[in-house]
DNA sequence: TATGGTTGTCTATATTAATAGACATTATGG
DNA sequence: CCATAATGTCTATTAATATAGACAACCATA
């Protein structure tokens, strides 16, 4: 289905053991190894990637620290976890509605909140005067107790005083609209970027470093077309999609 | 406006110099420079990322090979190229019409075509039966002169079977279509990944081993929503973005 | 219970990545 | 034209990455 096969680099600033560990994760994420539930033996990957034994097993170190998978003596490496998370992008947009049925329990954090002038940037977007002040969360979202997102968002103050205490007893964006009177808002943009995660990202997503995250940022409005939020959120590459549906 | 400063890690897997290169790549589009038009100096860049002076050079060295970068001795590290390309992702969706004005020279090329029988997961997307006969088309868009993106799609071969010689011609899946008698067409689904380019997609989009690229899998349908196309296109994540507008 | 297949551990060596320091070379501005 | 601020080059050293080989420990099963 996918491009086929491919070989891992040399001198290229990633360690071999390092685009091993990304291969084999996507082959798991693929469904590749489903019909065993096992990884292939240690020297069969050697040869298929044409490196030594020891630098698969670096890979699947790195695997088993991010809970993938678990090499058992005599037996084999077995996988633990096969998941990625698909997120539909539409006009209504909820990520907790996005989610479904996808994860048995969904949780939302609240890491920080801050009010603050409004950026060039920001103004821009949510269409009010530079230096407005504006509510900034900071958020990160689990599914089933692993973290799916982290979560820059910024509403104007004088319309969502109230946003960091609703979402802080809710963890829903969608509840804390509603408790500051907006029962409905719609999802007017979001552009999509990737990169490799990186500082505080790496540890409150857990991730390992150099693993790549999803970078959705979002303008939603309320039903009249005012911008009530920009986000910026993250998401682990390999443990999530994006799925626009037209 | 991002999510602000972070810092570089040791024996992840990545080269201190490629997350280096990384981040300063993404400065650069991020127009963090341009009222100098230059990269700070290395010694200051050394300072910053908490690295020694050559592991920064090591960093500018690639970004120079990928042509992003000139350094000059004595003026400094000047900023050649910054681009981010930006797709719209809407039912209308096409590629050429995407770019816009975004470049001035767009250009497709057709690498490969080959017919073959669908895979199950082909069969699924296209509404056909499995095995039925398929065209495979093997693409690469360029944007001034630059490879913007590689693309593999396949549309079935009973109701498109000139649609190599069409887009050989033309270099646009848009006017191919509609030299087969399909006068319009619209973008029903679009998944969005990212991952580490590997093998001849490296090679294709000039990529330095390690990059980044964004996936998007995508399915057309004619106006009946008769699937006509699934694709897979690969893109460098540096050099573009998604927009979603709903 | 014996055997084959698999992961775990150890030693040794070569290559690459990163640090450290010194100094040469070049461009710019006063 | 000189001082300053850059990049360019060189040597030396340490740490991380990768290869190679040997063998122990463990599991499943015939």
């Amino acid at each position: 289905m996918d491009t086929g096969q491919t070989n891992v680099h040399r001198q290229n600033g990633v360690a071999l053991w390092r685009q091993i560990a990304d291969r084999i994760r996507a082959s798991i994420a693929n469904g590749d190894y489903d019909a065993t539930g096992k990884v292939p033996p240690e020297f069969t990957l050697a040869a298929q990637f044409g490196v030594n034994r020891h630098t698969v097993r670096s890979a699947l170190a790195a695997l088993a620290q991010e809970g993938i998978v678990r090499s058992v003596q005599g037996r084999g490496t077995l996988i633990e976890r096969k998941e990625r998370l698909n997120f539909p992008i539409t006009r209504r947009t909820r990520f907790s509605e996005g989610i479904g049925d996808q994860a048995r329990e969904k949780e939302g954090l609240l890491l920080h909140s801050a009010e603050e002038p409004a950026s060039a940037d920001l103004s821009a977007r949510l269409q009010i005067p530079e230096g407005a002040p504006v509510i900034r969360l900071e958020t990160l979202r689990k599914a089933d107790r692993r973290p799916v997102s982290r979560s820059t968002a910024w509403f104007p103050a004088d319309r969502f005083g109230g946003i960091k205490e609703a979402y802080g007893k809710t963890g829903s964006i969608t509840v804390a609209f509603r408790m500051l009177g907006l029962s409905d808002y719609l999802r007017v943009s979001t552009e999509v970027t990737a990169t490799h995660a990186d500082g505080a990202d790496l540890a409150d997503l857990q991730l390992s470093p150099g693993a790549i995250i999803l970078v959705a940022r979002a303008l939603n409005t309320d039903p009249e077309g005012v911008p009530v939020q920009y986000a910026v959120s993250r998401f682990p590459a390999d443990m999530v999609q994006f799925t626009i549906e037209n």
